[in-house]
DNA sequence: TAATTGACCCTTT
DNA sequence: CAAAGGGCCAATT
């Protein structure tokens, strides 16, 4: 992994999505300060250490649906992760509202202005 | 070195 | 909403 630095940023971002609520690959990729690099964050995630407590299954598809192909033991853990925190899960999908909007502020802070 | 492969996204049909 | 076509880029083959 040549890109170091890019994955510490995507796991940090991730880190902002609050419980309850959850963000597409795209969106975090654009809040890491990496536009159009959203299948990056796909593959930051799954490097990303057991150590840092990555909130990995709050990441969905722009389309607010599990990445992971339906049934498999990955979305199923997925699913049963975001049910545990009140996302409801409906055909691999999840509705408008539990989708991060996150505020001005916070964004601020996390760039450490 | 070149081709293939993804935990993807956007626009158009 | 689903499908197709074009982009993107690091890692793997």
């Amino acid at each position: 992994m040549t890109n170091n630095e890019n994955y510490q940023r995507i796991w940090k971002t991730v880190l902002q999505i609050p419980s309850g609520k959850v963000a597409s690959y795209g969106q975090v990729a654009d809040l890491a300060g990496l536009p159009g690099r959203a299948r990056l964050v796909g593959r930051a995630l799954g490097y990303a250490p057991p150590a840092l407590a990555v909130p990995w299954y709050r990441v969905l598809r722009s389309d607010r649906s599990i990445a992971f192909a339906a049934g498999s033991d990955h979305a199923t853990t997925q699913r049963q992760l975001l049910l545990s925190e009140g996302v409801m899960v409906k055909n691999n999908r999840v509705a408008k509202q539990y989708c991060w909007q996150p505020d001005l502020a916070e964004l601020l802070f996390s760039l450490e202005f």
